[in-house]
DNA sequence: AAGGTACTATCGAACGGTCGATTGACTAAG
DNA sequence: CTTAGTCAATCGACCGTTCGATAGTACCTT
């Protein structure tokens, strides 16, 4: 008989199991509404075992919502590292916003709505995580407006306009659904660039649907 | 002695008591992160107290998300009564919804993140007032499209995008803020409407902005 | 090669505490 | 004499966490 540990395989191991359980669970019921015992039966071990990867509940949700914050920092990072233009930035880090949504849907989702189950210091830095992440999006904005390229606006309340509308993506987004991912992400992009807003004329401001349109 | 029943004064009665605090404490620590010995804890009577007014923990979420989401819809429908124009319908629609989670900010957050904390019939009830509720505002993006005061677009999609943002603001006003309200929800409006580009020469699309300002 | 030692991963049982909910009795008003 | 409102006490279930035991494996010493 062959090791039981995977040689080749991608066989989980069972802190990964655990991980991945409870983002399945709190992402369906939330924190509170998971208890230990509901990750370990979901995992098929006993209670005491998680104890031996995440030394308590509450550090289990720090690891899930440290990593998904990380991941999703990298992501959009990574996407505008080589962008320059501020228009082509925003375009592409909503993108990346949303797919990242769409593919970590979970661990996403309760990074976003389960800051109110930290306490302390752990509350703390999840916020510097968010705060950094924000940044991100309100520098494309600050940018943006210095190079005359979007009009001026409390960059500030815009960027969170932004943010609320592609983040609730994962309130509402199924795998399985009627719309693509590049559409969804097209269509917002073009309602924060062009608004709803039919042209008054022929005088279209830039409207950029014509060549996105399959 | 008076009658201690409030003749004229606006004492609030325990039952109300027991709803505004659950509000309260649902809204900072979420439906599963408050015990029903912290609601009577709050209110300052008895646990069984409470059980004389609401039949169960979940009846009284039940109770608060149907008066947040009926008294919602009802603002909304009212402002938006006397408006034929879509863009003036979306206008007041936005600011009815933004001013009702500013000035009801606890039970608006309680009934837009709690829906996973119900189950059953309750679950069914409380989507179906959501769904309601979405409907309004995609009725008045669909009418603007018929009408052709707004561009084509997928309209269930643009419904989103605009609840999601300004159903975000419940996560980060605070009444003491540094924005007012009105400016709040007309810079929102003015990204729905028109965007963050810049007009591309002097021709400027429809800015509202300046307008507005009454 | 044999035996010893330490470490990792898991189990089953238990701890004290809190949960939502109920009961029965007491009080004051009508 | 009934009824609405409140209380203190209690129910069984479940909570997060800990403990001690038991395998299996890896490495070290002889």
């Amino acid at each position: 008989m062959a090791r039981s540990k995977s040689v080749a395989s991608n066989d989980p191991s069972t802190g990964e199991l655990v991980y991945s359980c409870a983002v399945d669970l709190m992402y369906e019921r939330g924190f509170h509404g998971t208890s230990m015992r509901d990750v370990a039966r979901s995992v098929g071990v006993q209670m005491s075992t998680l104890y031996h990867y995440f030394p308590s509940k509450q550090d289990l949700l720090m690891s899930i919502m440290t990593t998904a914050m990380e991941a999703m920092t990298d992501r959009v990072t990574e996407a505008i590292a080589e962008i320059d233009d501020p228009r082509e930035q925003l375009k592409t880090a909503v993108h990346a916003h949303i797919t990242f949504h769409a593919d970590q849907l979970k661990e996403a989702v309760v990074a976003d709505t389960e800051l109110r189950s930290l306490e302390g210091d752990d509350l703390k830095s999840i916020i510097a995580l968010r705060d950094r992440y924000e940044g991100i999006f309100r520098a494309i904005i600050d940018s943006g407006q210095r190079a005359g390229e979007f009009r001026p606006s409390d960059s500030k309340l815009t960027t969170r306009a932004i943010l609320g509308a592609i983040t609730d993506v994962g309130n509402w987004y199924r795998p399985r659904g009627r719309l693509a991912l590049d559409a969804i992400s097209t269509e917002y992009l073009d309602i924060f660039m062009s608004g709803i807003n039919a042209t008054t004329s022929a005088a279209a401001p830039v409207r950029r649907r014509s060549t996105t349109r399959r």
